[in-house]
RNA sequence: GGCGAUGUAGCUCAGUCGGUUAGAGCGAGGGCUUCAUAAUCCCUAGGUCACUGGUUCAAGUCCAGUCAUCGCCA
């Protein structure tokens, strides 16, 4: 019955620890996103890993003199870490410094270069005479050839901001011996072919695309409808990194861009092998097998063309082989979220860590705030005057109070049990025809990833039952008339009961414990866990999620009178001037 | 330089196929209430819809240009 919907979620580099301006952007809306499909009932595989490759990771430990793998596995347990916090369900978490992912990326490679996606060339790059080596990316600096700044990098400067060719620079240096004296020698490289991919792109992305948000679709199909897609290099003179499957190149290695997006695919085998089915992951990649499958890519704007572009383009070169895979079915892409008065730098020290600030506050409160704020048409500005704001004043006196001021109530007052209400009233009937709406209301705003409108939808039903507590007043009428007081608490708790349920995609941990003080005994939610796996290439930790015993179902329940309450306690911390002073000033 | 997105109240944002008086939350001012984490609830004030021009009976919405911000590409 349900659908098989793949969450995949952008592979971060793991070379430092991240900000919550990602968080916002690409890794807090799949797990929303995830957690309400699962309530619907479809089969969810949420999926990601560690990008261990790449020259940032080879630079960040050359600096600190240790070897790549030891900047990737604390980075990488790093990152774990903040799931667990934060609560991201991911059904897989893995890297890409795994045998399972060199095998997937080597078999997509030869079918590639089988069906002629992939073809061999010449490139002019930087050579440095004694290291002996070819200089990629960011190994070689220089003078910037726009305005002179002398520490430009390989591929940009730093000062003025401009893209250009690594050749262009002026007085280039390596990185490696510090030699200058460099030469430009032909080096050979494998290029995917994406001017083979440009057609069947553009009449991909020309039909049953209304879904998708406008600057995505847009600007795919102005890259599409120009048709100049040019080959691009898929290897690299490097030694970290996958290798080439074909061929003698031992100091070449296949190009992040490339590989690092397999991982979509190669991440659900790799939960496919450690579930006991390793043919499960066909549910959802395999086209022969289930073409309804939908596979939504979470991401920051910056990685549009990756994932509307060369990865289709990839997976179409893939499919004129044997066997056939799915496309994506929408890219939710974000902008940025940037830190008040500036730009998250981490050369200015000015940025917000999201270990760092899951130790101090909530998760609740960053997934409430930062879905509030989250950046879907614009870049957002974050601030702490903000984020302390939203909180005590929409979070806490909104949501959280209702849910306190009604249990507790309910606790003194009615011997710690639901109350059996007596005949409802038009206006509870009314009431609670309103709230339950919100399976519909919130629910369409959930599926169509507005997930800021989703969290505004479910606010205004609280803001509805916090009226409703209002007008009929138990602690008024308990005294005169107790049965209508029983009642009148009976239907709010009926609503928080519901409520409880619109809000778990975005706040799990609040709905979770509410969920218990309401008297339930099976959780919401599964179960996160780490375990490590061995395989041909060594072990690696990975995050999985067991849904196991989940009972958070997308319907409204009926919330059973005289059910025993546990003593009721506030969801939400409200946050205090003195603790967040230091914060407000330091932004 | 090319392409795309964004610009609406002090702040954060909605605004569907062009159609009455442009909406919400927060903040600000006032009031009711006391079950509650001084929270809730009610009322009020606040907008030349970035700017210029055009199409139309009618433009926040469509078109052209300009400016600003962000991203991608060269």
């Amino acid at each position: 019955m349900g659908l098989n919907i793949l969450v995949g979620v952008a592979w971060p580099y793991v070379n430092g620890e991240k900000h919550i301006g990602q968080i916002a952007g690409a890794y807090l809306p799949p797990d929303i996103f995830a957690r309400y499909q699962r309530m619907i009932g479809n089969d969810v595989l949420m999926v990601s890993g560690s990008d261990t490759h790449g020259t940032p990771i080879m630079l960040k430990a050359e600096a600190e003199g240790v070897p790549y793998t030891e900047i990737v596995e604390k980075y990488h347990r790093l990152f774990i870490d903040g799931c667990l916090a934060m609560g991201l369900t991911f059904d897989l978490y893995t890297h890409t410094d795994t045998a399972n992912h060199w095998d997937v990326t080597h078999h997509m490679f030869l079918r590639h270069w089988e069906t002629g996606f992939i073809y061999k060339d010449m490139q002019r790059q930087w050579y440095d005479p004694v290291a002996k080596k070819f200089l990629a990316d960011r190994y070689v600096e220089g003078e910037c050839p726009y305005c002179g700044y002398p520490d430009a990098r390989g591929d940009q400067c730093d000062n003025c901001g401009r893209i250009y060719d690594a050749l262009e620079l002026k007085n280039p240096r390596s990185k490696i011996s510090g030699a200058t004296m460099l030469e430009i020698r032909e080096t050979e490289h494998f290029f995917l072919d994406l001017a083979k991919m440009n057609e069947p792109l553009l009449a991909w992305v020309s039909h049953d695309k209304e879904h998708w948000r406008p600057n995505v679709l847009n600007f795919t199909r102005g890259l599409l409808e120009r048709r100049d897609l040019r080959g691009r290099a898929i290897t690299r003179d490097l030694d970290w990194g996958i290798t080439i499957p074909i061929g003698d190149y031992p100091d070449k290695r296949i190009y992040v861009w490339y590989e690092a997006v397999i991982g979509y695919l190669s991440a659900a085998i790799e939960w496919a092998k450690l579930s006991g089915d390793s043919e499960a992951w066909r549910r959802w990649w395999d086209a022969d097998v289930n073409p309804g499958a939908r596979i939504y890519n979470f991401i920051g704007k910056d990685n549009i063309p990756f994932h509307t572009i060369i990865w289709p383009g990839m997976l179409i070169g893939y499919n004129h082989g044997p066997t056939h895979l799915n496309l994506p079915y929408d890219v939710p892409a974000n902008e940025y979220l940037n830190l008040g008065g500036g730009k998250f730098s981490t050369s200015r020290g000015n940025v917000i860590g999201w270990n760092t600030v899951l130790a101090q506050f909530q998760p609740d409160a960053w997934r409430y705030v930062l879905t509030a704020l989250a950046p879907e048409t614009a870049d957002v500005e974050f601030t702490w005057q903000d984020f302390m704001d939203r909180v005590n004043n929409e979070l806490v006196a909104n949501w959280g109070n209702l849910v306190n001021r009604t249990l507790g109530f309910a606790y003194k007052r009615f011997e710690g049990r639901v109350p059996t209400p007596a005949a409802l009233t038009e206006e509870d009937e009314a009431f609670l025809a309103e709230i339950r709406a919100g399976f519909d209301s919130v629910g369409s705003l959930y599926q169509a990833v507005r997930l800021k409108a989703a969290l505004q939808e479910a606010r205004r039903l609280s803001q509805r039952a916090n009226q409703y507590l209002n007008d009929t007043a138990p602690w008024k009428t308990i005294n005169e008339s107790p049965e209508r007081a029983a009642t009148a608490i009976y239907v709010t708790l009926q609503a928080i009961d519901w409520l409880k349920l619109l809000w778990a995609p975005i706040l799990p941990h609040g709905s979770e414990e509410l969920h218990q003080m309401l008297g339930y005994e099976q959780p919401l939610f599964g179960r996160q866990y780490t375990e490590t796996v061995e395989d041909a290439r060594g072990s690696h930790l990975v995050l999985r999620y067991d849904h196991t015993g989940a009972s958070g179902v997308w319907q409204a329940n009926v919330l059973p009178p005289g059910q025993l309450l546990r003593e009721p306690k506030p969801l939400f911390a409200k946050l205090d001037e003195a603790t967040m002073a230091e914060k407000l000033s330091s932004v």
